[in-house]
DNA sequence: CTGAAAGCGCTAACAA
DNA sequence: TTGTTAGCGCTTTCAG
């Protein structure tokens, strides 16, 4: 009910303009063809009617739908990780830039099985409701990427194919040990001198590429990393019980603490008011991903901000091309993160103090 | 390029199943009509071939797109409003469970002016990309909900429409009122009795709904609110210095703070950190919107949390009823939030201390 | 209960 | 430069 009336067709416009169905056509996709007195007069008609080519009818007629599929992860409860919210917003404008839309890719519901995220990739992919993904899953290690490869699903990766050296897809990245880097040099350049590495599991590969800008910027400092090492879940209670430990047990306590994740690092900060010790005065705190949260939580934590536009336009840069008519090689892009100060670090910075 | 291998088609089903084209259609849509010895044959050449049937097809043959829009709204930065991302996460769920798939609405972009809402929707509208829309703009009085309802497209809001009686609209809401009630009522069960209102704008009409639930307790106790209602603009800094006015100016210190949003709230928070005030024991502070900042801020804000997924199934029931064949009244529904208790009215409370 | 025919609105190929 | 023809894959009549 209430369906919005009828509308307009190429058919419709034809007539008012006084020329063909497809000239109409050509008018909307190749005007070029077109001799200019024809073509103002369709479009005098195209506006008047307000026309707007029926998707249905051109998808079906050209396999193509202009939907890139995304599916979206909310964050976890009791985290800060909040990037996708970002993310999703830099992607539909970048998307809607070359005249795509997201469609978000549901898990599948086998029942009362637990939630398939692959099946949600197939239903789409077989119903051709998407010409492509954006994948976001190559942070957590999931068989998402390679099945979509495997499948050959036109994709583009927000994250490296770090397990696949012979992955052949386009990837789009953050340089997260460039990022961490600049966090520990700021903390050098304030005088820190013992500062530890809070990361969520030394094993995973993005942690790991993360420690590593803390290790190199140590190293170039001259200033030591051994046993300076700790690590948490990547929840705030595990990061908190992490913080107290080091910062009741060591010889010497911590000047400051570079954490792998904001979760991490609002973690470090309740161990400090735990401690009736104060972030940016006693102890220096960095977190990474610029979320809402350490935006906000008093006194701001210091973090390393992914440039999630950039991200977005690269991607959809990656999506044109795969998309496009000639066969192209995959790339990969890696982007510099920057430091965002804050009170955890500097406490005359903040606006909140 | 690497597009998957050419998809089975209707037609490749029938021929393996032996039957006629329109048959598979029937064991798809209408499987009652066949026989159960047929069925179970086309259903088996369904299976081996992994049919599954093109949506560019169906739509246009349709006419609906099982496709539902919505405008994603970030989360601005420096504020706690996070609301969005659990939403999208539970519409997600319970669309994929009614059979519809959510688009995101790209704001219009007519060259370099200012990003344009209602020229999103109407591309959409237009083009019939969507069966309908789910609209959360009401909560900031603005024009997308009168101006699709005025161009007759199905559309569901979660919000009340609060500036139109006669809207003819479906909607969804929290009852904020309640929500802060029950938070007002937990402070005065825990001794407080000078509890202040935090509110982002006395004229707006959600503000004042929420506010009321903070009325209604206070008088209920038989306490005074008289002079005890501020007002910041939605961000942290404005809230620390509106906070900041009220613990230094008043005769009487607050004994709590009881707050239109989660981003009030922190700010609040700020106010008492910078004063050397322990939130939850000197002063209690409730915020509204349970945003992953008030979960992790130490000491851990408590917040009215609003029931987000039975707001979205409500919303997918009501998305149904107005794309089913009958035409049906719209409906409103009313949803109470429950209250979630941290540290900032419950030292003893949260994980972290 | 199953099969034949028509056509949704569009664009690619070709003809004029 | 413009018009004609065909058909994408599906579902909806309507016969059988």
């Amino acid at each position: 009910m209430a369906t919005a009336p009828q509308a307009p067709t190429l058919a419709d416009v034809a007539r008012r303009a006084g020329v063909s169905r497809q000239t109409v056509s050509n008018a909307v996709n190749n005007p070029s063809l077109l001799r200019e007195e024809t073509l103002s007069r369709v479009q005098a008609a195209i506006d008047e009617l307000g026309y707007v080519p029926n998707r249905a009818a051109r998808n079906l007629r050209t396999g193509t739908t202009r939907l890139v599929g995304l599916r979206y992860i909310a964050t976890p409860d009791g985290t800060a990780n909040t990037a996708m919210d970002r993310f999703v917003k830099a992607l539909v404008g970048a998307a809607r830039d070359a005249g795509y839309h997201l469609m978000l890719v549901a898990d599948g519901d086998d029942g009362s099985e637990t939630p398939d995220p692959i099946k949600g990739y197939d239903d789409l992919l077989r119903s051709t409701a998407v010409d492509a993904f954006v994948v976001t899953e190559t942070f957590l290690d999931q068989p998402q990427t390679a099945w979509l490869a495997q499948r050959r699903a036109p994709f583009v990766a927000f994250g490296r194919p770090w397990g696949e050296p012979e992955a052949r897809h386009s990837w789009v990245d953050v340089d997260g040990a460039a990022g961490v880097r600049a966090a520990t040099e700021h903390l050098i350049a304030r005088g820190h001198q013992r500062i530890w590495w809070l990361g969520w599991s030394p094993s995973n590969r993005v942690d790991a590429d993360r420690r590593s800008g803390w290790e190199q910027a140590m190293h170039a400092a001259g200033l030591p990393t051994d046993g300076l090492v700790a690590s948490a879940a990547d929840t705030v209670e595990a990061a908190t019980e992490a913080a107290g430990a080091v910062l009741d047990t060591a010889d010497h306590r911590p000047d400051a603490v570079v954490c792998a994740t904001d979760t991490l690092g609002i973690g470090v900060l309740h161990a400090l008011v735990a401690r009736g010790l104060r972030a940016g005065t006693d102890v220096g705190v960095v977190g990474f991903d610029d979320s809402s949260a350490a935006q906000i939580v008093p006194p701001g934590l210091t973090s390393v901000r992914a440039p999630l536009e950039d991200v977005a336009s690269e991607i959809v840069a990656a999506l044109r091309r795969l998309l496009g008519p000639e066969p192209v090689e995959p790339t990969g892009v890696l982007l510099t993160p920057r430091l965002v100060v804050r009170g955890s670090t500097d406490p005359s910075d903040g606006p909140f103090l």
